[in-house]
RNA sequence: GGCGGCGUAGCCAAGUGGUAAGGCAGAGGUCUGCAAAACCUUUAUUCAUCGGUUCGAUUCCGAUCGCCGCCUCCA
């Protein structure tokens, strides 16, 4: 039974989709002003396996991811570098996907852009202020939270009791707003040259919380399964979204909300003035491999804050390494036809082990475990011969099953070797049949500068890069 | 000030009212010409501390200490 931690109840509660088969599922995306942070894509690879566990579990998943252009810092970089919008968000764009594919997240069946979706977020907020929900000042749109008596549903959030120590900053708010809480919908353009788009309620930009309001619903529907994001968007982003699509449809919005906890270094807040902040592609430079980062990323359940250390990260580059070695030789076993019923028990174990690990709000921990106990076993029956061509065929159907959720193995590649390579593996095989094993350990020396590692088994040389 | 989370071996970390998954690192061994890989054995009488409930608590309750997050743009 699958189960998830929904922010909204506060509780684990049984995944039940409004259709059947079928998952609606809106992920808020990133805002593109910049290469995106390791700490982005802890979510955004939790956001994956979410996706692909539905997937796993048979599920149609309509995944949609947004991006946000729009937005201050966007508009004072675009600005500052003389560029539109578009030309400067394209590159981070272009960048955002060429990090999901290296780190095996699949891409979003539907990927809506803010600046893309202006009418439908005119419409909305149309809608608001006919219900009453809004109201203008100053040539801007606000939500009137007053409006809305549900506010602070999902963050739980009691606005008598935080008021005393935070009141200050709350009333320094530049706009003219009726309460403190109430937050833009719409922005009235400040200078010229800001971007700006013209429409029945006037000139603006519009508001960061709508954006998701608006996509979401047109993509989703108005009420839909699962919205997921970084824990730091529970208040007030999501707070915000209910209020506003609530308030203009008179439905409830979402059921479920999933959110995910963050990534610290060398347990800090990661922040540039700290020195700690990495991109994805800062790791990459560093020598981590894509797959290594995504082990590690996924080793921490999604509810818990995982702490970047760079000794961890390097241990998650060796398992993944052996896990991805131990289904290379699973491949490669020349297995003699038979079935081991000892061996079939062990794979339907391992997957009920998997299942209820993953069933359990996505425990990944679990489903990791149950991978590396199966290695353990399947080596120990590679080891003695026991692995017969039934077991070999179901083992590694059960390894792409598990990958289709965990995405760290890939398919098994076996390159051909050069033919000098293959020259000197031969020698080697040669010197060693003669015991000269001065020549057979000064080839081997050669081949390992050369990336190619040999391992000497009963059956014969086996080499990896 | 308000709301919430966490504290498990050298490091990372799962977990449960009935006696501690898994990974990395370390030690010894099997195999090997030597390696490598794999496998085997080993590494927490104990789960921050102190009380309480219970036949029994790491797991429930209370207190204390420490760490973190949100309340402000933020994955």
């Amino acid at each position: 039974m699958l189960k998830f931690r929904n922010t909204l109840s506060g509780q684990v509660e049984e995944f039940k989709p409004i259709r059947p088969g079928e998952v609606g599922m809106y992920y808020c995306g990133p805002t593109v002003w910049n290469y995106g942070h390791i700490g982005n894509f802890r979510s955004t690879v939790a956001a994956d396996i979410l996706r692909r566990y539905l997937e796993f579990k048979g599920f149609k998943v309509n995944h949609v991811m947004n991006i946000t252009d729009v937005e201050d810092r966007i508009i004072a970089k675009s600005q500052e570098a003389g560029l539109t919008i578009d030309e400067y968000t394209a590159k981070y764009i272009d960048a955002l996907w060429e990090d999901f594919d290296a780190l095996g997240c699949a891409r979003p069946v539907v990927v809506p852009r803010a600046t893309r979706h202006i009418p439908e977020m005119v419409t909305l907020i149309e809608k608001l202020l006919e219900t009453n929900h809004a109201y203008k000042s100053d040539g801007s749109i606000y939500y009137r939270i007053a409006s809305f008596p549900e506010y602070g549903k999902l963050s739980k959030i009691n606005f008598e009791g935080n008021i005393a120590g935070k009141s200050e900053r709350v009333d320094t708010d530049k706009y003219e707003k009726e309460d403190a809480r109430d937050f833009a919908l719409w922005k009235e353009p400040e200078t010229e040259t800001e971007p700006s788009w013209d429409a029945s309620i006037g000139r603006g930009r519009p508001g960061w919380h709508i954006e998701c309001s608006a996509m979401s619903m047109k993509y989703l529907g108005e009420t839909f399964d699962i919205h997921a994001g970084g824990i730091d968007l529970v208040f007030p982003h999501h707070e915000n979204e209910i209020a506003q699509s609530e308030g203009a449809t008179s439905k409830h919005f979402v059921n479920y909300w999933i959110h995910f906890e963050h990534l610290k270094v060398e347990g800090e807040t990661m922040s540039k003035s700290k020195g700690n902040y990495y991109t994805f592609r800062d790791l990459i430079e560093k020598g981590y491999s894509a797959a290594g980062i995504r082990y590690f990323l996924l080793s921490v359940p999604y509810n818990k804050q995982i702490n970047l250390n760079f000794d961890v990260l390097a241990g998650a580059e060796k398992t993944v390494e052996s896990l991805r070695d131990f289904r290379d030789r699973l491949f490669e076993a020349k297995t003699e036809p038979g079935n081991n019923e000892k061996l079939h028990e062990v794979a339907e174990r391992a997957l009920k082990e998997f299942e209820e690990g993953m069933d359990d709000d996505l425990n990944t921990s679990v489903a990791l475990a149950v991978l590396h106990n199966l290695s353990r076993e399947v080596n120990r029956a590679l080891a003695r011969k026991q692995v017969k061509s039934e077991n070999q065929k179901e083992l590694l159907e059960l390894l792409n099953r598990f990958d289709s959720v965990l995405n760290i193995l890939g398919q098994p590649q076996r390159e051909m070797l050069d033919s000098e390579i293959q020259a000197l593996i031969n020698e080697r095989q040669e010197a060693r049949h003669r015991r000269d094993f001065t020549r057979a350990d000064e080839i081997r020396d050669l081949l390992a500068q050369r990336g190619v590692i040999l391992e000497d088994t009963k059956d014969g040389v086996r080499w990896r890069k």
